[in-house]
DNA sequence: GTTAGCACTCTCGGGTTGCGAGTGCTAATG
DNA sequence: CATTAGCACTCGCAACCCGAGAGTGCTAAC
């Protein structure tokens, strides 16, 4: 355990290093901050804290920094912080000022992040637990060539191209539409494939796809989420020179990065912060990762959150992650009717 | 102008730099290569070349890289390079897999490209000259908020929420999207907003969000292009120290990349390969791109090319670009109904 | 428990040096 | 006259050294 002089050394460690980027000697401490003591004593924790492990020398004799421990312990201290109000109204405008769309606001979502925090952020859209079909619409665009729009329940749209063996009208495929509309009306994939009234053949190729929109919407989950920043990355010192960015970048453009960080995530709420190698994936050894979920519980979710270096402004990274979290959850509500 | 063995060796230095990355000496030039003359010759002859501005030597007494006008001669003496046939038919296959969704293409076509060509690709989505209206769609989510959904002619689909004064249910809103379909068919936003029938105050509203969407759709034309590749980018070594690609990163995130090296584009037809400072915008002149556009010709077009450093494969580029060009091309065509 | 003092360690930047690659020039050659 | 061999010279690069500065560990005194 640590006492509270130690405990308050860590902390000045941990904010001096993410500030400074370079490692923290015993006579800044002592110098800097108004502690009351010199910097001999300061030098004594220091070697405890090094024996407990929370805080390295990268080269013997030679500032401490923060290890994976004492970023967490610092985490774990923190107050909770909130952002400042007149910045949370110009945020809640700029979600108002823009196209209403779900899409458009994922997107926002992100860039909006990756500003505030100055680093990556990374927003998935949100996705119903089991997507249901709301409504069912066709239009011709060609003579045998149609587009099938579908409608689910928390507002996303779905298109795919359909090619006929026969001709067929754009009066057939609005009743059609509308026929298959109301039959599958709130339904799932799994339910829609289940129905066994008999259709006509060309109702049977609309259903079908249907089936198999469902199919992959249900198997897309967290897939391809926005992420906005990597300039803020680039310009970070700890990773000018390493190939460590050139990892992290695969892994990003790669689409299965919410694959990897959901299944921490979908177990409990919060907010939660990975320091470092807590991270399962070796591409993010080097970096710290602040993420929550959002939406409607139980029904709809995404995830959001920032990635960034270990020295990462944490505080401000969680109030903001927080916020988003909850402006999005509050869109997304609105949209979502039971 | 050149002798003939001078733009061999041309031709050379930039071959053998494009793929080294340090600059080509003459004894490398006359020993690798059987051109039948010693080195001292080939001194001679880079002596001319550097005189003339085909080459530059970054260090008195050390190799020559080639200039911008160096890698302009070179890609002028290409000759068109074709892809194999069974990349051709490899790649082909891919589009016919994945979702028949324009989106989903366009997102495809920037993949690829990224991998064909080891670099960043970038390609914006299909976009009609001036679009029109090809089906108009209403679904209530819940009492008075209601999804508008827009249809337009290049199958694109556009979606806006709706909230009304009044509660308005789904019947009536069926009525007047059906309706409001029929009139507006084939229209422009601005023909739209010309339109001086008489409607129903919720009907002057959808008509009127419908011109809202339609003039932003207009002013869009090439934002928010698909990007991918950017790890590419960052494993070249002349932009592993640099802040370059700082500003380069900073370029591509920025929505307005589109809006910078479009109008070179526009002009004419064909792929077009810009070295270096051709490039007017700063953030690039360290890069070479290699752009084209797609669609159909005076109906629908969109642009899709090749960012890197100036050590591009060039014949491998534009092949690429090229063909995916005439893939995207025959995709558009195939959906878009005059 | 805390502090002052001191010797020691280590990094970092700048200067030096030696090596290898490559050139420019000149004189010889066909 | 174009080409070539030979040679002295230049330059970048990596290694090395060195001194300054920062920071520590230890010890003895408070």
């Amino acid at each position: 355990m640590l006492t509270e002089r130690q405990g308050n050394i860590v902390r000045i460690i941990v904010r001096e290093y993410i500030s400074q980027a370079s490692p923290v000697g015993s006579v800044a401490i002592a110098h800097r901050y108004g502690i009351g003591v010199s910097s001999a004593t300061i030098r004594n924790e220091m070697a405890r804290l090094e024996e407990g492990g929370y805080i390295i020398r990268p080269h013997i004799s030679g500032g401490g920094i923060p290890s994976d421990k004492g970023y967490r312990y610092y985490v774990e201290s923190l107050v909770q912080e909130e952002i400042p109000l007149n910045e949370q109204r110009m945020l809640s405008h700029q979600f108002h000022q823009v196209e209403q769309e779900l899409a458009e606001w994922t997107r926002l979502a992100a860039a909006l992040l990756a500003r505030m925090v100055s680093n990556i952020a990374i927003v998935t859209s949100p996705k119903a637990m089991a997507s249901r079909i709301k409504h069912v619409e066709m239009v011709t665009l060609q003579e045998s060539l149609a587009l099938l729009i579908l409608l689910l329940q928390e507002a996303k749209l779905k298109q795919q191209l359909l090619t006929f063996d026969e001709v067929v009208s754009q009066e057939e495929l609005t009743a059609i539409s509308r026929k298959l509309s109301d039959l599958f009306q709130d339904m799932t994939g799994a339910q829609v494939m289940a129905q066994s009234i008999v259709l006509s053949p060309v109702e049977e190729q609309v259903k079908s796809a249907v089936v198999q929109i469902m199919a992959e919407e249900d198997k897309r989950r967290y897939e391809e989420p926005y992420i906005e920043g990597i300039r803020h990355i680039l310009a970070q010192p700890e990773f000018t020179h390493t190939q460590s960015v050139l990892c992290l970048m695969e892994m990003l453009e790669s689409k299965d990065i919410a694959r990897n960080l959901l299944p921490e995530i979908l177990t409990a709420g919060g907010v939660w912060v990975i320091i470092g190698a807590e991270n399962r994936e070796d591409a993010l050894k080097e970096c710290s990762m602040v993420i929550t979920q959002y939406g409607v519980p139980g029904e709809v979710d995404g995830v959001l959150g920032v990635i960034g270096p270990r020295r990462m402004p944490y505080g401000r990274a969680i109030s903001s992650v927080r916020y988003v979290s909850s402006l999005m959850s509050e869109l997304v509500a609105e949209l979502h009717t039971g």
